[in-house]
DNA sequence: ATGGTCGGCAACCGA
């Protein structure tokens, strides 16, 4: 059996529906797992996605701001919803994927969106960064982000850090920008160490070749400047390492018309 | 060296 799972950071599900369809056609992946859907859950485009195969729905979002969903068209043995730093924020939602789906060893799937941290990289005068320090040290700290060696868990999700310097298109130049300081870097390097997971995308893509999957608006030409960031990322434990067989990132998407900030990153698993 | 653009939702906040 292959499975294959999406990471997408779809910057207003509402707005990009037609992205996600059209992506979808061309990808069919079994879980497609969206962040900053920016939609409350009584809005969210049910009937359009079950239309296009997703019958499976686990859903965390609010109204304007962050959000994320798994969708999946197998179904689903339970979700839930972690809530991060004592706020109310949607960042997390996890599904487990067992018998109902054909597995008779579950595995457990984490859908994160971490927060961004503003602009100033410094917690004592910039909130929002000593919030993202809080919720990486969190996730840190979270059991059931450390992994048994039997277990089999993936963590997906724009965890809006770039931790290797060919993540970002200039490790100099943003050593001292949000997204790739020393402290981010270290401490989502730290969450990964301590639960034993494999980088999916660098198994296929090692150091040091560049890659990237965000490109900010504010360029004037994204593609001929290329001044992107690797901020979505699919992690797989121990258990799963030897079952991945591809990781695909779509840089095309982000040339499609309004599209989101972030592309699709992809991996298939061979189970 | 700085400012540049988006989306939500109705004045700015967040990215």
């Amino acid at each position: 059996m292959r499975i294959t799972v999406t990471t997408w950071n779809i910057n207003s599900v509402r707005l990009r529906i037609n992205l996600v369809a059209k992506f979808i056609k061309a990808v069919r992946p079994d879980l497609l797992c969206l962040q900053e859907t920016k939609c409350p859950d009584d809005r969210f485009p049910l009937k359009r996605l079950k239309r296009l195969g997703y019958e499976n729905v686990a859903l965390n979002g609010q109204k304007g701001y962050h959000g994320v969903v798994v969708l999946s068209r197998l179904p689903f043995e339970s979700t839930a919803i972690r809530a991060y730093c004592g706020k109310s924020d949607c960042r997390h939602v996890s599904i487990v994927l067992g018998e109902r789906a054909g597995f008779k060893d579950p595995i457990t799937l984490h859908n994160f969106y971490v927060p961004a941290g503003g602009d100033i990289p410094d917690p004592a005068v910039n909130a929002k960064f000593a919030h993202k320090l809080a919720f990486l040290d969190e996730m840190h700290a979270s059991a059931a982000l450390r992994p048994a060696p039997s277990e089999r868990a993936i963590i997906v999700g724009d965890l809006n850090v770039a931790p290797l310097e060919c993540d970002v298109w200039s490790h100099r130049q943003l050593l001292t920008v949000v997204s790739h300081t020393p402290i981010e870097c270290e401490k989502l390097l730290g969450i990964q160490k301590a639960g034993n997971w494999i980088d999916a995308v660098r198994t296929f893509v090692p150091e040091p070749t560049k890659l990237y999957t965000w490109w900010s608006y504010r360029s004037l030409d994204w593609i001929a400047s290329d001044r992107g960031r690797r901020l979505d990322h699919i992690w797989v434990a121990p258990a799963l390492a030897d079952r991945l067989s591809t990781v695909k990132v779509l840089k095309d998407s982000r040339g499609w018309t309004r599209p989101s900030d972030h592309v699709p990153v992809t991996a298939t698993l061979e189970l």
